[in-house]
DNA sequence: CTGAATTTTCAGATTTTTCTGAAATTGCAG
DNA sequence: CTGCAATTTCAGAAAAATCTGAAAATTCAG
């Protein structure tokens, strides 16, 4: 690998990461390379930084394109195309959630809402659809969460987070100061537990 | 694998996804049979259900233990150990995310650390740290936040994930009543983009 | 259209991961 | 301690994934 000291630590580590959460090690070398770079490579510079076949990386590229994760630009008068990462991290981390859920979390959803339409056919799967449902909810109740944050510019976004459960204050002055005098309260999801 | 067509269903799904994840298939799919099950199983049970090795069962479960994701019981005159799941979907999830930190998040974040303390011997590798730096604060953010949110009681944190981004209509009358003369704010991060 | 530069494809080689059966170990009742 | 039931370990087999080089396809200037 003909990378700085610097930079190779941080594309090894990130290939080790990129294996453990079912991206390959080059891709994963391979976005960090892009990631760190000052300005967009061609698939020949990151043969030369990485080490590995022209083709490993032209697959490499293929992956991270439909993951949405990087950008094109072309030199005019270069045949050569250019790829860099969004420079806002941000972005990036935001492209990834949705990428994940679009293809783990979405299908999970479907199957599970098949499965509790079924009958049960035997105590066992009765208690099994139980389970099921309260998976269900609870990724229900979390892709709603992310849905309406995802929403939020970035600002908003820092801005609440920051806050982290100091919110929960926040929450507690507004009860007090709108509470209603029935007592109304929203019960989200009946926990049979 | 001998269980009900239901079952099946629930449990190579899970294999599918755990494989997506860096946990193997047989591992996912152990974890759903034990999650879905009415009582206690022990290896043998698992065996029969899902018609794979008994060593590969024990491996399995020694994997899913090191996540501490699973409980144990032990039947009096039995010499056998049964595993379950804990009953409450939210402390599981909790159990998942907590771990997950602790084997990716928190060295990366080290190895990120390490990286910014070192001085960069070219341009390209104080490029290299600038964005390093942005991950790392990144992450720092998303950590400190989890952290926060982590302390909540569940019921809190139902409470806090239905408001959704609506949260931020909160904040906003807080904002309001309690502004400061002096206009003061925090300004978490210096995003320099 | 031609041909050089570049990218993509893919069959098979290589590497890594997962799985198994046999053997070793553990734990406990008697 | 003995003997048996249960569990764990681990070397090698099997399966899955990743990677490569060669060939095919694409792109574009001229």
């Amino acid at each position: 690998m003909s990378v700085p000291p610097l930079c190779e630590a941080f594309v090894l580590h990130f290939g080790e990461m990129g294996s453990r959460w079912g991206i390959n090690r080059t891709v994963g070398q391979i976005y960090a390379v892009l990631f760190i770079a000052e300005r967009p490579l061609c698939a020949d510079d990151i043969v030369d930084r990485l080490g590995i076949s022209r083709s490993n990386v032209s697959m490499g590229l293929k992956e991270l394109q439909s993951w949405n994760l990087l950008r094109q630009r072309s030199i005019p008068g270069d045949r050569r195309e250019f790829f860099h990462t969004p420079d806002d991290i941000y972005a990036i981390v935001r492209t990834l959630v949705d990428e994940r859920k679009k293809r783990e979390i979405d299908p999970t959803l479907s199957v599970l809402r098949e499965l509790l339409m079924r009958s049960p056919e035997s105590e066992s799967e009765r208690h099994a659809q139980g389970r099921m449902r309260e998976m269900h909810d609870l990724i229900e109740l979390l892709t709603g969460w992310y849905a309406e944050v995802q929403k939020l510019e970035t600002e908003r976004l820092i801005q609440l987070l920051s806050l982290g459960s100091r919110i929960v204050k926040v929450l507690d002055v507004k009860d007090r100061l709108f509470a209603l005098p029935g007592g109304k309260r929203s019960s989200p999801t009946d926990k049979g537990n």
